[in-house]
DNA sequence: TATGAATGAGTTTTCATTCAT
DNA sequence: AATGAATGAAAACTCATTCAT
C-alpha cells in the first residue's frame, strides 16, 4: 500500500495525484494506462510516483482498494435500514445510479473489475472486489429472504451472482443506452447529469425492481380464464 | 476488413493465422495482446500480416465481426422455432452455455465486448457488437410478448438489457462460481467441460430461465391470508 | 545465447555491434555499461540489440564466453609444444602480455572477471570463467611437474591459484606501472604499443618466469658458509 | 574531504553512517552503491549526507583514504620488527590473512580498488591507494634485501607488484578457493571464521612465503647427477 | 507474395542531488 | 543542523509498423 510519503502529502497535491490517477485509469485497462501519462497530466514527476507507492500496482490496488469505496461510502451515506425489504432495495438500487452518474470515473474503475482478460496480478485484485461485493449482496438478499421478500425455493448463491449483474452491468448498460452515451467522457459532462435525474433514477430503480421481484413473464392464468 | 491477399490465402495458413489471433485475444485484452507472440505461434512472418490486415486493429475487428459470429452461428445452428416461449428460450440460454464451455476462447474474446476501460477505437467496436446483440435479443422478446409469454407493462428496451446481461455475464458468473474457474486456462481443460455437461446446463438454464420469467419475489398473498 | 538472428548478422554490422559492446564493457563494470550507449556509439536502434540478444546479460554472456576467447585464440594461435617447460612457459607469458598490448580492450574484459563486487548473475558468469582459466594453467603446470620442471613438494592447487595471480594481475600491473600507464585509453594508442614491444616483453616474461621458479629468496647458503 | 560538519557528529551518528556506508560499497561497486539504501540503513535523512560530504564520491574517498587504512592499522597494530625478514613477512602475510576473515566488509572494499572497468574519477583513486601499498611493501622489501633475505638479481619494482598480487588477490583466491566461498555473504559468518583459524592462516602464510622465496622450480642437480 | 530485420517512441523504474521547512 | 519530498535524466526493455530483399 502507499508508503508513508504519500500520508503525509498537502491534500491539494495529493488529490491532483489521486484524481489524475483515477482518471486515467477510468479511461484504459491497467496495462494501458501509463505512470508517464499520469505523472504529465498531474504535473507531478515521475520519480515522486514511487515516493508515493511501490510500484504501478500499488497505486491500482490503492485506488481499487481504498479510494473508489471510501468515495463510494462517503457517497451512498449509511445503509437505509427501512423495514419494507423491496422499497430498501430499490433506494440502494438508486443511490448506485446516483453514483454512476456523479462519479462516472469512479464507476467505470469499479467496473473494470470484471475485465476477464486482465493480468494476472491484477486479475486478483479484481476477484477479491467482486467477492467482497457479492458477500454485502447476498447479506442483503438473506434479510430478503428471513423478511419473506424472496421466495423459498429461490437459491441464494444462483440469485446472488444474477442480481448482482443486473443491477451493475444490467442498469449501467440501460442508462447508458437511454442517454445514448458512453461512459466514457461525455458522461461526466454536467449537462447529462441532468438528465439521468433523480426522478428518471427513480423511475428506472422501480423497473428495475419489479423486474427482480416479479419477472417479466405474463399471466397465463388470465389467459387460460378467458 | 482483410485485404483480397488474406481471402485467396490457402486455408491451412488462414486457419493457422485466425486460432493464433483468437487464441492471443482471448487471453488479453487488445492492447496487451501483441501480434509478434501471434506471429511466432502461428509461424506466419510479422509483415506478412500487413499484406492481410491494414493493422493490428482490422485483425482485431475482422475476429469480432465476422470470424466469431460465424463460428458461433456454426456451433448453434438454426434457431430452435419452438411453439412455447419459454421453452425455447430455455434452449437458447442453455446451448449459450454449452458454446462457453465448448469454445472458452470465442466466448471469452465476445465478452472482452463488456470491458469498459478499452481504447475508444475498440470500444466503437464493442458497441457495436453489443448493438447487434441486443437487436437480436429484443427480436427474440418481442416474438414472445406477441406469443403473451411476456407481461404487457414490461418495457422491452429496459427488459432486453436486463435480459441480456442476465444470460450473458450473469449465468457465466455463476458457472464460473460454481467451476471454482476463472475464465482463464483451466476453464479449457477437458476435465471440466464434463462438470458443466449438458445435464448441469439444462438445470441452470432452467433456474435462469425461472428467474427472468417469475422474479425472485415471495408470496406475501399466502401471509396476508395466514 | 545469442539468437538466429544475430547469426545472420551481414559481418559489418555484427562487427560493428560487437567491438562498440567490447568497448562498453572494457570501460565500464557491467552495471555501470549501457545498452543505450552501445547502440548510440554503434548506430544500431536500441530496439535491434533485442532481436539480436535476449538482455543485456545475455550480451554480456556472449562477449565473454564466446567472443572474447575466440579472438583470443585467434591471437594466440596454437599453443607452444616446445619440451623445455620453463621456456614453453615463458613463451606463454610473453603471448599473454602481446594480447594485452594489442587488444586492451579484451583483456580489460577479461580482467573484469576478478571483480569481487559484481552483480549475482555475473558473478557466476566470471567464476565460471575463472574455473576455466584455472584448469588450463593447472593442466600446464601438471605437465610441467611430470617433466620435473617444478618441485615435488609444491601443493599444485595453491601454486596454480599464485601463478594465476602473478602472470594476470602481476604482470599486468607490472606493465602498466612500467609505462605509466593506465587500462583506459591511452594504452591502445599505438604509440605506446611500441613501447611495449616484443624485446621488452621476452625481458618481463623471463622476470616473471624467474621469480616464479626460484623465487626471490636470498642465497643463505653462502652467508652460513662465509 | 568530509566537511567540517561530519566531524563535529556525536560519534554514534558518524559510527551509524560510516558502517552502513561501508558495507553497501562492500557489496556493490561504486556506480551500484546507492546512497539511498546507505541513508535507510543508517536511518540518516537522505539531506544530511549533503551536510557531511560533497557528494558520493567524496564519502568514497572518505572511506578509502581514511576509514579504511585507519581500521586496519588498528586491526594490524604496530608492525612486527624481527630480525628475520622471513619470518617477519610470513606474519605480515598471515595478520593480512586474519584481516580478511574479521573484516570481509573492509577487506572488499579494499580488493575494488582493483577492479579495472571503475568509473575515470574512481580509478583515480584506486590507483593511488594502489601506489601507497606498493610503497609499503617495497619499503619492507628493501629492508629485506639488505638483510639479505633476497636475491641481488631481483628487480626490486617489478618484484614488489609481482609479491603485492600474490599475497593480495592470489592467496585471496587460494583462500576463497578452499573455502568454497565468494566473497560475499557467506564469509563473513562465524562458522567459516573458524574455519580459517589461525592453524591455517599460519599454513597457507608459510606456503606463500615458501612460493615467493624459493619458486616452484624443480632440482635441475638431480638431473644433472642422473 | 513472403519474409524478418530495423526502427524509435513508448513503457516502468532508479537514483544522486537540491531545497524549502 | 536535520529532514525528506521533489526532481528529471537515464536506465532496460517492448512492440506495432515499415521496407528491402
Amino acid at each position: 500500500m502507499p508508503k508513508p510519503t504519500f500520508e503525509r502529502l498537502p491534500p491539494a497535491r495529493r488529490d491532483r495525484v489521486i484524481d489524475a490517477a483515477i482518471a486515467e485509469f477510468a479511461e484504459r485497462s491497467y496495462a494501458e494506462a501509463s505512470l508517464s501519462r499520469i505523472a504529465r497530466s498531474s504535473k507531478v514527476a515521475k520519480g515522486s510516483f514511487y515516493q508515493y507507492f511501490e510500484d504501478k500496482l500499488d497505486l491500482y490496488r490503492y485506488l481499487l482498494l481504498d479510494e473508489v469505496p471510501r468515495r463510494k461510502r462517503a457517497f451512498l451515506g449509511p445503509p437505509d435500514a427501512g423495514d419494507d425489504f423491496w422499497s430498501t432495495f430499490e433506494t440502494f438500487v438508486e443511490r448506485g445510479m446516483a453514483f454512476l452518474v456523479v462519479h462516472p470515473g469512479l464507476a467505470r474503475l469499479a467496473a473494470a473489475a470484471a475485465d476477464p482478460t486482465a493480468l494476472p496480478e491484477v486479475r486478483g485484485l479484481h476477484l477479491a472486489i467482486c467477492e467482497a461485493g457479492h458477500a454485502e449482496l447476498r447479506a442483503l438478499l438473506e434479510r430478503g429472504r428471513k423478511a419473506g421478500a424472496i421466495a423459498d425455493d429461490v437459491d441464494l448463491d444462483v440469485a446472488t451472482r444474477l442480481v448482482s449483474t443486473v443491477i451493475g452491468p444490467g442498469l449501467t448498460d440501460v442508462v447508458l443506452q437511454e442517454l445514448g452515451a458512453d461512459l466514457h467522457g461525455v458522461l461526466s459532462s454536467a449537462s447529462l447529469r441532468r438528465k439521468l435525474d433523480a426522478r428518471r433514477r427513480r423511475r428506472l430503480a422501480a423497473d428495475a425492481v419489479s423486474f427482480l421481484k416479479q419477472g417479466i413473464g405474463g399471466k397465463p392464468k388470465k389467459r387460460k380464464t378467458s
